[in-house]
RNA sequence: GCCCAGGUGGCGGAAUGGUAUACGCGAAGGACUUAAAAUCCUUUGUUCGCAAGGACUUGUGGGUUCGAGUCCCACCCUGGGCACCA
């Protein structure tokens, strides 16, 4: 038995496809368009994870079964290439980002090219490209115009490491998403995206998605929607009223206290009449200094100071009740202000356990009367909050706005109204000073900077480059002076899959007609990981841009799975445990095919697997035995497909529709098992059958052997083999049979046999009346095709 | 604490309420070979038995059913997500 010539196969057909762009769909043209999405990888300097490898060959078998079952497939590639993962990893070794890109885009898609992926390669895209990144900024400026961008000044995420800011789902458990330091609070002005203005949106299509269950609930913790409603409280001497949130206003009766979150505007309105100012000014500047991580890890013990001097009115039975100040109250949900109900609320309960404060059981009263009662108003509050989008960075793009005094005082002249009638844009107007760079002026070029490591200080690198930032304004043509801050990489990434289609148009981000012919994307398939960031993000910004009319549909990805991790003996991969894998080596010992099968057959895809090197000889010893056998096959008389394979094919199609894998993969051995055992009874469509079946998971092998079979490539273009049900039924079964529910005997039987007939088998059966032991049966249960049950 | 997913041989894992342990790895024995590798054949859940055959077995304990890995209840464990969001 011969080893299969893998590296000669593999050579050539990766030359022979790439040629004759067996892979690449004529997207104006075809008929049936099927857009089969990966996430597209950081490119890191040390190559493609096997991570990579195992979710791009799962995405590549789904591709690859739909385009033989007839659709134009597209399944793209591209690297995302900007961002602080990649400038991180330049700064470790000391090279400049925009020199390194070019380096690890090479050897990227070098090993892209091996791992055998049908890709579209005409369309790849790198983020970094000007050519890319320049409709990234249009479309920044597209959303700040009609001001779903903005300008504000908030308690942010800063990461000390990276020195930058951090949108809240970056932050992972009080930690940075990369480089896992602890994320501290900082008041600082940042540009922001209206997420939180789709948020009920972005729940409520959840439910109209067929994506992985885990993903959607990830997203419906994430976004967080609570009904309530909002109660004012009034204070003696305050104008006007402290107004809180809350789920429960049936608990109103109990609310014994006011707390207002350290950052809350109302202490500064409440500040002369605070008797014990002092205490509450350092107990708000200690707070404002504590990270996540800190207020989290005193283990919930509760802190806070009350407000002396002041005192609230609770509405519903007119008790003078105090005011706190606490941070387990947090600032950017509700109003910042909750009432304290301690006898139904565990958290208030503590904190008045903690001060000695009392515990009011008092009766629920009907939510709507409370809230008739207090004149509340019903709101909903989400736990989302607006994407914070700016860097403090030096590789992303630059964000294209300028700020202009002349602008900001024409502005402030005219006044809102007017401005609007002559033309200013919404974010313009509500961001005064602010003008977006025009269409026709972008790419704003991102310069090279020798010094690009980031500063620490609150702005970027770019912010010390005169030439970048002194500009004429857009609108007046005074010198003005640009935004120096980059935007987010997850923003690059939120819309590439509206690039593919359309990387060679020129002059629009996406064409109307391809978009509408290929998006929204069939199939998306990526990591669990990215619930709350890139999925969330991509459905934000194509909600967004079909309300500025730039698309027809509001969700990006019909159906999306999430691959499993894959593990290696158990463990996870990792640098610093020492056990990662290099696609490379495998590839090189055992061959794309064999590589990719294996990673397959470790578990179901959607499960993750788990990466064991020994495992891997079964595969190669399946593809050798392929391989054998073919080169050795002469056809016998025979040329139908042997009727036990229809039920194979049956087996194998749902297992791919499932992403079951390893599934339709043990299937595909026992069809070779079988072909071993009798290899005279193998029809040469038998065979053709089994390449066919073969060939989404080793696409290499399967076109070479389809070739020797004596037919023309490509056999990946060639139809799925179909089958009928009729030929699945054979003329006998194996009847079960059962006495009590256990099985004790097993008899070939016709199909189709009746339960009488059946009954009367059964209890001829010498096996059977020993275990009757001449009892009559009180029941007997029949199974059309399976089995029979005698019950005495 | 809350929300998901899961727990099946030595290992990775199969199983529309109907033959548990498919397929693969590993292991043991044999064939070929001077020998080894490769390959091929046989065996391989536990246990009692010389055998025929029996008993037990899908995290634990209950339940529904003629029949439960699968459905229901309670609990234990593992992995993942969220975490003072009122």
């Amino acid at each position: 038995m011969k080893n299969y010539p893998f590296r000669k196969i593999e050579k050539k057909w990766t030359a022979f496809w790439l040629k004759k762009k067996v892979f690449q769909p004529d997207l104006k043209k075809a008929k049936n368009p099927f857009y089969n999405l990966m996430m597209f990888p950081y490119p890191s300097a040390e190559g493609l994870h096997v991570g990579n490898m195992y979710a791009f060959t799962g995405s590549d078998i789904y591709g690859r079964f739909k385009r033989m079952q007839g659709c134009d497939v597209f399944e793209p590639i591209g690297l995302d290439g900007f961002g602080i993962h990649s400038e991180n990893y330049a700064i470790k070794i000391g090279a400049h980002p925009m020199k390194q890109a070019k380096k690890t885009e090479k050897n990227f898609y070098r090993q892209l090219q091996m791992i055998g992926n049908g890709f579209a390669w005409d369309n790849r895209l790198q983020t970094y490209d000007p050519e890319y990144y320049r409709w990234t900024q249009w479309i920044f400026t597209e959303l700040f115009k009609a001001g779903l961008a903005f300008r504000k000044k908030s308690p942010v995420n800063w990461c000390p490491s990276c020195k930058t800011v951090l949108a809240d789902e970056q932050v992972i458990s009080g930690k940075c998403e990369r480089c896992d330091s602890e994320v501290v609070k900082k008041d600082l002005e940042q540009w922001f995206f209206k997420t939180t203005k789709y948020a009920g949106k972005l729940l409520d299509n959840l439910d109209k998605l067929d994506w992985s269950e885990k993903v959607k609930i990830a997203q419906k913790n994430w976004i967080g929607r609570s009904e309530g409603a909002l109660i004012k409280f009034s204070v003696s001497g305050l104008k006007s009223p402290i107004s809180v949130f809350t789920t429960r206003p049936d608990t109103i009766l109990g609310a014994t206290y006011l707390v207002l979150a350290p950052e809350s505007a109302v202490i500064q309105s409440l500040r002369k009449k605070i008797k014990n100012w002092e205490e509450v000014e350092k107990y708000i500047a200690k707070s404002a200094g504590k990270s996540e991580a800190e207020r989290i890890s005193e283990e919930r013990e509760k802190t806070g100071v009350e407000l002396k001097g002041v005192k609230a009115i609770n509405p519903s039975n007119n008790m003078e009740i105090p005011i706190w100040v606490s941070d387990y109250v947090v600032a950017g949900y509700g109003t910042g202000a909750i009432m304290a109900v301690p006898a139904y609320d565990e958290r208030d309960f503590a904190f008045s356990e903690k001060f000695g404060l009392p515990v009011v059981k008092a009766p629920l009263i009907p939510k709507d009367q409370a809230i008739k009662q207090t004149k509340a108003k019903r709101t909903t509050e989400y736990r989302l909050r607006d994407w914070l989008i700016s860097r403090q960075r030096y590789w992303g793009p630059p964000i294209p706005l300028v700020y202009c005094g002349h602008c900001a005082e024409a502005l402030n002249n005219l006044g809102p109204k007017r401005a609007k009638a002559k033309g200013w844009s919404k974010g313009e107007i509500e961001n005064p000073g602010w003008i977006p760079v025009k269409e026709k002026n972008l790419p704003v070029v991102l310069p090279f900077v020798k010094d690009f490591r980031p500063t620490g200080s609150g702005s970027s690198p770019l912010a010390s480059v005169k030439s970048f930032y002194e500009t004429p304004c857009p609108r007046c043509g005074e010198t003005g002076h640009r935004e120096t801050d980059v935007s987010d990489t997850f923003l690059d990434s939120a819309w590439y899959f509206l690039r593919y289609p359309s990387v060679t148009d020129k002059k629009r981000a996406f064409d109307p007609k391809l978009t509408k012919k290929w998006l929204p994307v069939d199939m998306y398939l990526g990591g669990a990981e990215h619930a709350v960031l890139h999925l969330l993000y991509s459905r934000f910004l194509t909600m967004a841009l079909k309300d500025l009319g730039y698309l027809d549909f509001e969700e990006p990805f019909a159906t999306f799975h999430a691959h499993g991790l894959l593990l290696r003996n158990g463990a996870k991969i990792s640098k610093s445990k020492g056990n990662v894998i290099n696609p490379d080596d495998y590839i090189k010992k055992f061959g794309a095919d064999a590589f990719r099968m294996h990673l397959m057959f470790l578990g179901p895809l959607e499960e993750g697997g788990d990466f064991r090197d020994a495992g891997i000889v079964g595969i190669t010893r399946l593809l050798d035995r392929v391989w054998n056998f073919v080169i050795h096959f002469k056809p016998r008389k025979k040329k139908n497909l042997s009727p036990w394979l229809h039920a194979s094919i049956k087996k194998i199609t749902k297992n791919l529709s499932d992403l079951r894998y390893n599934v339709a993969i043990a299937e595909l051995m026992i069809i070779m098992n079988k072909f071993s055992e009798h290899p005279d009874e193998v029809s040469k469509q038998d065979l053709e059958t089994f390449v066919l079946m073969l060939a989404p998971f080793t696409p290499f092998l399967s076109e070479e052997i389809w070739l020797i079979l004596g037919n023309k490539p490509s056999v990946h273009s060639k139809p799925w083999p179909s089958y009928e049900e009729s030929g699945i039924e054979s003329g006998s079964f194996e009847l079960v049979i059962q006495v009590n529910g256990r099985v004790r005997d097993r008899v070939e039987v016709e199909s189709g046999i009746e339960a009488k007939e059946a009954e009367k088998i059964a209890l001829g059966r010498p096996k059977v009346r020993a275990f009757l032991k001449g009892s009559k049966p009180i029941r007997v249960i029949f199974v059309e095709g399976r089995l029979i049950n005698i019950v005495v």
